[in-house]
DNA sequence: TACTTTTTTAATCATTTGATTAAAAGATTT
DNA sequence: AAATCTTTTAATCAAATGATTAAAAAAGTA
């Protein structure tokens, strides 16, 4: 069994439209994109799309999903680690994050919008279930962190936008960003991967802080 | 003459057809935006959204366009002022996005998107102009701080992110946040309006880290 | 090979949607 | 009041768009 390569040069019509819909989607948006675009992207007749995933809904919710798996799910992973201290757990998280984020940086803004969109869709369809927060090795030990009065009484939600904010929202910018400062995508990308060490250390000194 | 009130009861029929817009476009963006939701928003038959602005897409450049110069026109006074220390002007800054942010927590999402979705155009019809920083008061105070030296020596893009980020991007994850903490709008605001200290102290902090 | 099933295509349908038109309603001028 | 100009509406058009259909092409099976 061969190892699978990024881009299947020998996946399946039904891999090959969703890939395709996934490069539109994610770029342009649900509304903005024509199955029409889909169908032309792929190289396939516009009617396979329906046929394979009965309507462009389908096919968007799909793609939507996967996408959030992959937001969420690799993260749980890091998050629920008892064997790593919080310092290494964020880290961890922002050194993946910004990983994933250099290789899509589409993604953020896609899933803001469609979220935005309709919450309560987004929220139905990939299940609460996804991030009960309460018993993971990272919240305890944040308790623990804030018990020893070190840290600033700032709400402690401030210091998760700010984690958050600092590492997906320079993505979201990237196009302003980048014209603005005249970044090149491989100086921009180059900026990102020195914010992997940066943000913990900012991020520190935030809570430290007063 | 009377003091022009917050949503004019008494607006020509274009102007309320135009804030008709703005809500239906902010909210769902352009391509899902129908020229029929606008009319129903406004209350007025479809035909006179042509009869006023020709098309949808010369509305919403118009729209577009009050929203960047918003976003930009109002910051220029503050950047560009001789009399106010680098250290007043990030606080003046963050204090004055969030508060038009608390106001119209849709603009960013929006102006995003439509600059995502086809940065060229955007950038064509705003004009570069908007922000020529070289000689700008912000800039040379900026160039001060760093020959003093005192400073990391670490790229300023990064701290010019870093304060964009903490300040808009709490607004664009809203939905979000308040979906995972339990955040009511108001817990929410009160929130941002407790950054309006935060995020200068944050960021001087920063700037001191290492 | 002949038959069946699966995959793909071209053509077409029914709605939706941005825009136009002609006429009605309202306002202004003479 | 009559005439003219402006604003608003209902009806309609043409193009775009999501979806379906029937048949062709390809693949699989006997």
């Amino acid at each position: 069994m061969k190892t699978k390569p990024e881009i299947e040069i020998n996946a399946s019509t039904e891999d090959k439209i969703k890939e395709a819909a996934r490069r539109v989607f994610t770029r342009k948006g649900y509304a903005a994109t024509r199955t029409r675009d889909i169908a032309e992207e792929s190289g396939f007749n516009l009617a396979l799309i329906n046929y394979y995933f009965r309507s462009k809904e389908k096919l968007f919710d799909i793609i939507m999903l996967e996408h959030l798996q992959l937001f969420l799910h690799s993260v749980m992973g890091i998050v629920n680690d008892h064997g790593t201290t919080l310092q290494e757990k964020i880290e961890l998280l922002i050194s993946h994050y910004i990983d994933m984020l250099v290789k899509n940086p589409d993604i953020p803004l896609f899933v803001l919008n469609e979220i935005n969109a309709d919450p309560e869709k987004l929220i139905k369809k990939v299940g609460v279930r996804a991030m009960e927060h309460k018993d993971l090795a990272i919240a305890r030990q944040w308790k623990e962190l804030a018990a020893t009065k070190k840290i600033s009484s700032i709400n402690p939600i401030h210091f998760l936008m700010n984690t958050v904010s600092l590492t997906i929202f320079p993505f979201v910018g990237s196009p302003i960003i980048r014209h603005k400062t005249g970044l090149s995508m491989e100086q921009f990308n180059a900026l990102m991967e020195e914010r992997k060490k940066l943000i913990p250390l900012w991020i520190k000194a935030m809570i430290e802080t007063k």
